[in-house]
DNA sequence: AATAAAATTTAGACAAGGCTAAAAATATAA
DNA sequence: TTATATTTTTAGCCTTGTCTAAATTTTATT
């Protein structure tokens, strides 16, 4: 139906839109897709011109929601195989990324819901990502930045700003997980370090790391 | 490392070599793959120069070992995945050649391996066909052509050399399947068929679909 | 052995998806 | 409000893998 091309840039322009909200420009979606602008304004034409997304020249694009249930579509894939890979074929969540990302392109009407039944309908991915249901429909846990937390409040680590390998592989390296029931010791004033606490041990994050943890309250 | 493209037309050769014994025509690729012979002469180039296959214009082509090597992962790759889709996603067999056909593309170092562990190193894919080990080694089981056996002979289905849908949507409706044991009951001499008995029951079959029956004695 | 037929290769074209360099539009700053 | 900087688009080119039509080579037939 579409093509390997069109749906990685439905997916980008989605996690985009999710993220800034707002008009997707071509810069931010070459950047996010490692291609050049110009190869992104063709793309955007091909994409308007089969109503995936709206696009006026130099005014950034927008899904259409048929745009959007393509892209949720993908996701869904992605995310299906990603914990599948964690779950059955014993993948750390810091390797499952390329893989995933090939895996969500198989094209077959039956597969991905087969697969789903197979897992039995896991509801988040491998690093806390809500999976989208057959029809496209994505619940949203609500959850709140580290940064927000005052001293003395606790809550589990639900799920990920950043799922970049290199930021799964601190996570590794410090030792903490989804699920991690976490507690605010103390913050620096200085640099908005903190310093928190888990069932196992203790440990100190900097800013740019607790802004990437969302936690449930 | 290694296109689509030049892996399909790896594994078509392959699957030539193995059928014919002789070097493989540029025509009988094309209709193999669906493509044109002018399409097929401009990729036995390219395979010839990435010394994947012996190239002499008009003299068709054979595998390298390297070329062999490469087929031959394609083809783990391939049956591997349809094990996984019959016997873990409820697949019947003749539903999964186009799934597979996809996923034998995916690239990973440690995919295939990790698949074939939690499948349990199945040795035989849902056809009946011999999943090559990770170093490409395959075993061939002794079959024998239904063709061959005598009035009164039993043995057992072991495999198919026709696995096409169509073929796999007969035996369904006759209610055969791999591992069923078969005795002939009689031949026909006129037309060839043949009447065999199963456990279940009785049917008769045309020289036609006989000889795409492989008989373990 | 000459000629016809069939198979194969070459030449040139096309679509998808990418790129660079230059032009055009928009945004920013003096 | 111009001038400058940044962003986006256009124009033209490249690669992969496909095609058709024409040319060439091999095979088959008389």
């Amino acid at each position: 139906m579409f093509s390997q091309a069109e749906e990685n840039y439905l997916k980008a322009i989605y996690a985009l839109e999710k993220k800034l909200q707002k008009n997707i420009s071509t810069n931010i979606i070459a950047n996010k897709t490692q291609t050049k602008a110009s190869s992104v304004t063709d793309m955007l034409k091909k994409l308007s011109a089969k109503q995936l997304v709206t696009y006026k020249k130099y005014q950034g694009v927008q899904l259409t929601e048929t745009g959007k249930t393509v892209a949720l579509k993908v996701v869904r894939k992605h995310r299906l195989w990603e914990y599948f890979l964690v779950n059955k074929l014993n993948y750390r969540w810091d390797e499952v990324h390329d893989i995933a990302e090939q895996l969500e392109h198989i094209q077959s009407e039956t597969l991905i819901d087969r697969l789903e039944k197979f897992l039995k309908s896991p509801k988040f991915d491998p690093h806390g990502d809500p999976i989208p249901d057959k029809y496209g429909k994505i619940m949203q846990t609500k959850t709140v930045n580290l940064l927000k937390l005052k001293v003395g409040q606790k809550g589990v680590l639900d799920n990920l700003k950043d799922s970049s390998d290199e930021f799964l592989k601190y996570l590794n390296k410090k030792n903490l997980a989804l699920r991690d029931r976490i507690k605010v010791i103390d913050i620096e004033p200085f640099d908005n370090s903190i310093h928190i606490e888990t069932k196992t041990h203790q440990l100190i994050i900097s800013k740019k790391v607790a802004e990437n943890l969302n936690i449930k309250l």
